[in-house]
DNA sequence: CTGTTAGCGCTTTCAT
DNA sequence: ATGAAAGCGCTAACAG
């Protein structure tokens, strides 16, 4: 992992908890199928009680260190391994996490997904995974399903309506919800500042010298993408008196910012070009290369998000970096939060500020 | 998705379960907060005992029309949503499967999971997610974790010893391994043919004119890396005549593609290069580039995977391509095979081919 | 300290 | 067709 991420913290306190008995020295060389006992085998082997055995496996201090050895030993031989379900039932205690998301594509998501893991694995929290791709309706559903296997919730979905999404989440269950505000409805969220970040991408790319800017947008009911939009216009007419700049009809996709570079090699005077993600930048920049086009000397790019790749192309690609990891972590962190203090309604939404990378692909020197 | 990723094939039959309630066209309007009323609460409101409550919830044809559609009516006044997790303890069946990865960095791993995620959707199926950030004792806490709330185990660990891992997947519990061939202990697996490909590797760089090749190999404790390792210096002797080709050492990270390189330049003298993976392939390029080495002319390369990035930097990189996702995707329905009929033990590993992508990076119109 | 007894919420014989 | 009752495997009072 590089450095900086902040990922690597220690532990933190809370809501954490691994079952001791997995923590014993077990190391399933037994002789017995592991998966087979149940604690009431272990219990009649130990010549105990279930709740003794119950006891013993999970160290509790009212037991007899001999008593609890029987059983630990008798666990051992059987080869026991607890059935998590069961207990979960009985505890109401899941130590899973449900994640929600609307796709599992891009380095994005995966991204995400690495840094909701980081955080959950520090304090000993599964995660159950669930991606809607696309339909608002199972959302609704996929959300459903996690009833009664989860302690909390880990929702994205910036394309679902935000009535749709606040109806369907289980007012019992602690919900954090990403990329979207649910303001009022008393489910924490943490969001990007689309705006902000959109309007210093065009400041950077003015400061450059470029005076002909395009945006290449997200999806249309994409929050997100929206905000980027908007401040885009914002700024370009602000700092570049540019009432109605050219904006590219896009969907986060590989594929759109191929299309985006095609416009724009038929249309050319755009001297700088503003991507509401990074995957779309790419592809357009490589495009805009292999067809002749200098970058970022003829038209400089800058992207959005700080993917991985970002730093891989050729020239590397200038964006507005959120640490997309963190940002999962961050959001796990609070539902943890959440799940500690469920009496506790959600402030403010947390505010993720994206921040301005510049690498070669938009660097000419223009002003400085 | 791309086209011909083979992954959105139909609906296929056996082991595919979405509870029926979940699909009633509920849509959380209700008033009362979802996730709190039981199945008793609904039989109570619907006049009607839980056993028929269940029953009609659950669409099982031995249910008046009248008193199903009181007990429906019913569920959805009081905005009921069923308890999976009581509902598996009951049933044995949790429709939900548990994904052991050794690491989630990087986009092989990203492409993985979403594969097997396209496939478990199509049978509506849940993915419990399980990271081990490396170490083997983790690895078998993280698989024993999972009992009782999984149907099935996808297994991969490529760095973890193959007995070790046998004697801690429980026997119970079908399993399948990927990157690993088990045999003997009746756990389906599947395998990458990494010994051909690297062999194929070997033969494109000396088709393009190469004559001093180096690898850069991954982990040490790698199977799949070691079998890379392997097959290169087979071939390199095999067509070369080269007994002791240079390999350079590795770990399948950025950073030793970036040493590898530095390597390189103080050696000088070599013209081709077989990176493990893509990664280590596409840092000790973009490296090699900055320090003004021109790919393919003076050093081709190539890598192993085909992430999605290969096809995004400049040159394109070539490279031994596994369609990851399809890979994901296979071991899933290999899993539900065995989760549908349990008795048949594990035959022969499936095995992947990978496929020689010839693209810019490695392409110098040697002989064709 | 230990055993007995209830559940957790749901499905499922077995009667009726 | 419906209901009563017995679990699924585990934990948690409550007594002893």
């Amino acid at each position: 992992m590089g450095p900086g991420t902040g990922l690597d913290a220690g532990y933190e306190n809370g809501y954490t908890a691994v079952p001791a008995v997995l923590l014993n020295d077990f190391r399933g060389d037994g002789a017995v199928a592991s998966g087979t006992a149940t604690i009431r085998d272990v219990a009649r082997a130990a010549e105990v009680s279930v709740a003794s055995a119950s006891r013993a496996l999970n160290g509790h201090h009212s037991v007899t260190p001999a008593t609890r050895e029987r059983v630990l030993s008798a666990a051992r031989a059987l080869n026991y391994v607890p059935h998590i379900g069961a207990r979960s039932l009985s505890t109401r205690r899941s130590n899973t996490i449900g994640v929600v998301l609307p796709d599992l594509f891009g380095e994005f998501f995966s991204e995400i997904i690495r840094g909701i893991d980081l955080a959950a694995h520090r304090r000993g929290l599964q995660l159950l995974l669930s991606n809607m791709h696309g339909s608002a309706d199972e959302t609704a559903l996929a959300i459903r399903a996690m009833r009664g296997r989860v302690d909390g919730l880990l929702v994205m979905s910036p394309d679902i309506e935000a009535d749709f999404l606040a109806a369907n989440l289980p007012s019992a269950l602690p919900v954090v919800v990403m990329g979207a505000r649910l303001d009022g409805t008393g489910h924490a969220s943490i969001v990007i500042d689309n705006h902000a970040g959109a309007w210093a991408a065009v400041e950077h790319l003015v400061a450059q010298g470029c005076t002909r800017l395009a945006h290449i947008a997200g999806p249309a009911d994409n929050e997100d993408a929206l905000e980027r939009v908007r401040g885009f216009r914002e700024a370009t007419r602000a700092l570049l008196g540019d009432a109605a700049p050219l904006v590219l009809p896009g969907d986060f996709s590989e594929d759109a910012g191929v299309a985006a570079a095609g416009a724009l090699l038929a249309r050319g005077e755009i001297d700088g070009v503003f991507a509401a993600n990074d995957i779309m930048a790419i592809a357009c920049m490589v495009t805009l290369i292999e067809a002749g086009i200098a970058v970022p000397e003829q038209i400089a790019m800058i992207g959005f998000d700080d993917v991985p790749t970002a730093r891989f192309v050729t020239p590397r690609l200038s964006t507005m970096a959120i640490r997309i990891a963190d940002l999962g972590a961050r959001a796990l962190d609070r539902l943890v939060e959440a799940i500690d203090d469920p009496s506790a309604r959600a402030g403010e939404p947390d505010h993720v500020m994206p921040e301005l990378l510049v690498r070669a692909s938009s660097l000419r020197g223009g002003r400085p």
